[in-house]
DNA sequence: GTAATGGAAATTGGATCCAATATCCAATCT
DNA sequence: AGATTGGATATTGGATCCAATTTCCATTAC
């Protein structure tokens, strides 16, 4: 290939600064899983794919490291992070406190409009039969039930969260309970909003994630027993 | 001066990076306060004062911005960010969910000796007249807390919140509801979990945390509004 | 007198060059 | 043979240099 990914140049007006795009480009193929956990970033092979010196790609590392996306170390370069199984239930059981409270917040001021776009949201999904935006759709329609509660920084922590913990399983494996249940889950969640219960809505979402994270940790364990000893 | 508020090498050997010095300098220079909200960074000038070229200082300023500390605009420099009034209030309530969480977590695992470790700190609270470790006493009095719950993340998190939120404070005004107020809050909170009265010790963390929250916003008002309109 | 314009100075962004450290492999010693 | 040492190679870290953008101020037009 020649030069650059990134000269995807926006014709008019190119706003944002190498740097910034690195980060971008990279963050995204961390968090799509393109770049798998544990794989080494050299500098130098980055900086010719991309067609630029290795100033920004330091600059960018040295953000990555700061949002926990690559751990570096002194003279040995950078490496895609990955979550210890503990730290993947911890960030699960945050995520099941956070949205829990902010559903509770939300649910008495949403309006059909808000029903409507979540709905709308399962609809895609249902529609989306070979799962290519599953994990963004599916964040939608949380972030959707959250909207009305008005709590910007607080979704983008969880959102944080979510991305960080998702990115390290290909797609058949973030399915873990199905999709039908999923859907199901998602669909009665909505349904408990409606009808405004807000103790079981609760109790539900809290059940919806953490059982998530039980199937996907039971599925992780028995890849990584198969796997040897990973290091 | 010469070169080098940097240079503290260690000794015998100098593990860290340039970079990694410098990111640890103006992060807890942000964070103490000796570099306020909206204050210019400029690359040139720290490289001067700091006795290195202007590299380290870009990359230090990238891992800020990306930790939150700092934001950049394009060919404008870097500038110490600050909390919106709603940003801080929302800190705040993120850290009454998740601290309850963590002590109603903690407090069937205390132990004698977690007692004794929560009542030094407060005795070293007592004796810091000057009120000079006051911040990291009193964060280490609510870790100290939730030690036993074994959430490393959640704690880690949380910390970030806690430090992020009291930067902005000039220390008069952080000890907004009186030092002794603060001290009674503390005592009774240790006494509730000693106690093993959850119920009481999460209401009361909760209002602790909130109420602080309520004065330091007050107090932040009336200052603003004194200031006039300040950008 | 005020607004607009042009250009110099200041500042950031990116590339290249050099130094420091780590890694790898062959030669040597036990 | 296996461990160890020494040096070549690869890779990162830091400094300097150049280009691009913004800021500031003086000049000009109205």
């Amino acid at each position: 290939m020649t030069a650059s990914i990134l000269s995807n140049n926006p014709p008019a007006l190119q706003r944002k600064t190498t740097t910034a795009r690195v980060v971008d480009l990279l963050r995204d193929q961390i968090l799509s899983g393109a770049l798998p956990e544990g794989i080494q970033l050299r500098q130098e092979k980055l900086a010719a794919e991309l067609g630029v010196s290795r100033v920004p790609i330091r600059e960018a590392l040295h953000q990555l490291e700061a949002e926990g996306l690559v751990r570096q170390e002194s003279h040995k370069g950078a490496v895609v992070s990955g979550l210890s199984i503990d730290d993947l239930e911890e960030t699960y059981e945050i995520r099941a406190r956070l949205e829990t409270w902010l559903l509770e917040l939300s649910m008495p001021l949403m309006t059909a409009q808000h029903y409507q776009q979540a709905e709308e949201i399962l609809a895609q999904i249902a529609e989306d039969q070979q799962d290519e935006n599953w994990s963004s759709l599916n964040w939608a329609f949380h972030a959707a039930l959250y909207a009305p509660a008005n709590r910007p920084q607080t979704l983008a922590l969880i959102r944080k969260l979510y991305l960080n913990a998702y990115r390290h399983f290909p797609l058949p494996i973030r399915l873990t309970g199905g999709r039908e249940r999923m859907n199901r889950e998602h669909q009665l969640l909505l349904d408990l909003c409606r009808a405004g219960d807000i103790e079981r809505a609760k109790d539900h979402l809290e059940q919806h994630i953490l059982m998530g994270a039980r199937h996907l940790i039971s599925r992780l364990k028995a890849l990584r027993r198969r796997e040897g000893a990973p290091e």
